[in-house]
DNA sequence: ATTTCTGTAACTCAATAAGTTACAAATATG
DNA sequence: CATATTTGTAACTTATTGAGTTACAGAAAT
C-alpha cells in the first residue's frame, strides 16, 4: 500500500494548533498548511481526540491541545495514530515441524522488540514543545538569511 | 499494501542454509520450512546474492553463506532486503509558505533519523550466529519437555 | 434563518508485496 | 549423451491498505 503519513501529519496538526492558537483554526486552514483535504484533517483530528490529545467541538473551529505541549511526546502521537505495531514484521506462517521454522518466530520477535523499543525511547525523548521551539528557531534562522 | 516479510524470510533462509549446510538445499526444501513457494525463495536468494551474503550456482542446489555467520548481522540482512528506508515517514508535501509546513520536514526528519539509528544499532548487535545458536537452544529446550 | 463548521460513512484510486505461471539456461544423473 | 532437475527471471494476478473524494447530518456562529 501507500506508506502512511498519519504520524507526521498528526504532529503537524498538533504543532499548528499550538502555534496558531490565537486564530480561527478550521480544518480548511490546517489543511492548507499540511497540503491535504479538510476531510483528511478532520479524520486525523478525530483520532487525536479519541487519544486524549486534543479537544474539539462540533461546528466550532477552535481545536485546543488537551495537554501542555511539554507533556506530549512524539511517542504519544505515534501510539495514537499508528498504534504499537511492529517496526519489523515476522512471517507468522513458518513450518512448525522444522527446527528453524518452529523456533525462529519467537527468537526474532525478541530481537525485533528490542529494536522497536530503542526507537520508541527516542521518540519519547522529544516533546511537542521541543518540536515547536525548533521549528520557530529554524524559521528565524531562515529570515536572518546568512 | 501487504506488509513485507522479506526481512524475516531472508533471515530464515540464511539460518536454514547454515544449519543444514550438509544436505541438499533446493529452493523447494527451503520453501517448505518458510512455507512459501520456491519461486519466492529464489527471488529472495537473488537479492541476498547481490548483497554478497550468499553464493549460488544456477542449476545446482547448493547455496552457501558467503561470509562467516559471526560476520553477518541482522542489520546487514535488513539493508540487503529492505534498504535503508525510513522507519517513520515524512509527509514530503507540506506548504512551504507556512511556518510549520516550511520547517517541519527538516526538524522531524532529524528526530526520525535518530530513532531509526537507535533501532538499527540494535539490529547490528545481533549476528546470524547468535540467532542460530538461540534457535538450537530453544529446540533442545522443547525436546527436554519440562 | 442562514452560513459555516465538524464528524463520519462510503467509495475510488494508487501503491506494493506475495504468490503464480512460464520458460530459458545451467547443472546433475544414469 | 540424453534426460531430469534446478536456478534465475519476467510477467501477471491477487490482496491489502492509506489517502483522497463525495455526500450529508448535526452543531455552532453570525
Amino acid at each position: 500500500m501507500r506508506v502512511s503519513t498519519r504520524f507526521s501529519d498528526s504532529i503537524h496538526i498538533l504543532a499548528f494548533i499550538e502555534i496558531y492558537k490565537d486564530i480561527r483554526l478550521s480544518s480548511e486552514v490546517i489543511a492548507s498548511s499540511v497540503e491535504t483535504s479538510p476531510v483528511v484533517i478532520r479524520r486525523l483530528m478525530g483520532v487525536l481526540r479519541e487519544a486524549g490529545l486534543i479537544a474539539t467541538k462540533q461546528g466550532s473551529a477552535e481545536p485546543k491541545l488537551a495537554r501542555n505541549p511539554k507533556e506530549i511526546t512524539l511517542l504519544d502521537i505515534y501510539f495514537a495514530t499508528e498504534g504499537n505495531k511492529p517496526l519489523f514484521e515476522l512471517d507468522k506462517k513458518t513450518n512448525p515441524e522444522c527446527i528453524v521454522g518452529g523456533n525462529i518466530q519467537g527468537v526474532l520477535g525478541d530481537y525485533y522488540e528490542e529494536a522497536k523499543i530503542a526507537a520508541q525511547r527516542k521518540l519519547n525523548d522529544t516533546t511537542l514543545q521541543d518540536l515547536i521551539e525548533t521549528i520557530l528557531v529554524k524559521e528565524k534562522s531562515k529570515k536572518s538569511n546568512n
